[in-house]
DNA sequence: CTCCTTTTGTTGCATATGCAACATCATTAT
DNA sequence: ATAATGATGTTGCATATGCAACAAAAGGAG
């Protein structure tokens, strides 16, 4: 399971921006970090877990979660490369994860002590604190991102919550062809709704001409359709 | 409008938590802050706005509220002494705030610019450190409050959610009997459902003997009751 | 290829809730 | 006190969608 961290690059990280690659092997090593393949559907930990760790996602993907006790679930958010996960709970000192994160293909990644990310260490850490001013900008676009689900999953109706997804990652992306990273069950565990009235909801809008989609890749069609269903 | 700072003490708020009074007074006259007070109903700021200032909670309450075209609303946040809000934005280095933030209640605000918050200023200002870690902690919290905010709006129906709201709070309060922050109109808006079918939902369980409320406060009077309705 | 599993789409039915219109009660101003 | 305004509760109706059960399609393993 362990492996030598020093020969991958982390440069492209959003949090080891600005510090370089022989820096950031001397902080890796001074996190005591370790490298961790899970297999699709397993738990890198579950809800009530100690808080122990930051995540970064080195391959894959994996989805935050909560299941509740009536066997729902949310997908509240989800990060792959090069994002991280968990670090909120870091900063706020949480002593419990009060959800659950998943693999959701095989995945890649790296638990960090959180302990040892929090405290500049003495030696040879000299990048540490620009690591946790990274941080920081990180926890606070997370904060808006998560502004935005929220307006996401306030639409009134299943088509609403939908266009507004697809749109808000268009924008994006800059693309008006996506490809979410969600299969059709995970979608409505995202938007919060229903798995088969989502698929009665897409056919309908697939049959009006709204737009199109193969899989897990959209295209808009119809921006007009689009803008009156938003309106409605 | 605007009023002699250092006649107050800001020691009991979050964002200065470790720094003394004296200090304090140094660090506000450094971020050229200025105290307004905001009449209940008027706007803080639009969406739209340019984000210049984090708002400090000094009286009063605000409601982060996000209209959307068709008329609808949601309330994301609450604020009210000591918080603040705005902080995501600034550090996020966002140009425009997405969303507005109007007093539900007649108001004080402290506002401080944004850039003289976020960028270490030469004299005087040693605690200026401080402050900005004090900021770090309270972004994360409210990242948390959000996840549980998503984990409210996402219950399946509005018996739920309003459940998992009233829990919610009196965990947080450590009573069993609790003053919301919001009337009828502001709950709903707040947990997403339609206010007429709120106070149906209400007046249900008060007949079912699950709770009792009056005006903006309210008790569980059977606990039993309200397990079942959640693992429904 | 065939078999099995997973993913996705379809459909009938039940229902929670959005909506609108109105009633009741509380609050404030004159 | 009276009037006006706002907050809250009530109710009938329409409907979006949750749910369940099944069908169809796609993907993987042997």
């Amino acid at each position: 399971m362990k492996k030598n961290l020093k020969t991958n690059t982390y440069t492209n990280y959003p949090l080891f921006k600005g510090v370089n690659q022989n820096s950031i092997n001397v902080i890796m090593n001074c996190f005591k970090s370790v490298e961790k393949e899970y297999k699709k559907g397993t738990y890198i930990w579950h809800a009530g877990d100690e808080a122990s760790y930051v995540g970064i996602v080195v391959k894959g993907q994996v989805n935050i979660v909560k299941d509740d006790i009536s066997g729902d679930r949310v997908i509240i958010n989800t990060a792959y490369n090069p994002m991280i996960f968990g670090e909120s709970y870091a900063i706020a000192k949480i002593s419990e994860y009060p959800v659950s994160v998943q693999a959701a293909v095989d995945s890649k990644i790296i638990l960090i002590d959180i302990d040892k990310l929090m405290i500049p260490c003495s030696v040879g850490c000299s990048f540490h604190n620009k690591v946790i001013k990274n941080l920081v900008e990180i926890i606070a676009k997370k904060n808006i991102k998560l502004n935005g689900r929220i307006e996401c999953i306030t639409k009134k109706t299943i088509k609403q919550k939908l266009v507004f997804y697809l749109i808000d990652e268009m924008k994006m992306n800059e693309k008006d062809e996506i490809q979410i990273p969600y299969n059709r069950n995970e979608l409505s565990d995202y938007l919060n709704v229903n798995r088969s009235a989502l698929s009665r909801v897409l056919s309908k809008l697939e049959e009006d001409g709204v737009l199109i989609f193969n899989k897990n890749k959209f295209r808009i069609l119809d921006y007009n359709k689009i803008k009156e269903i938003m309106e409605n």
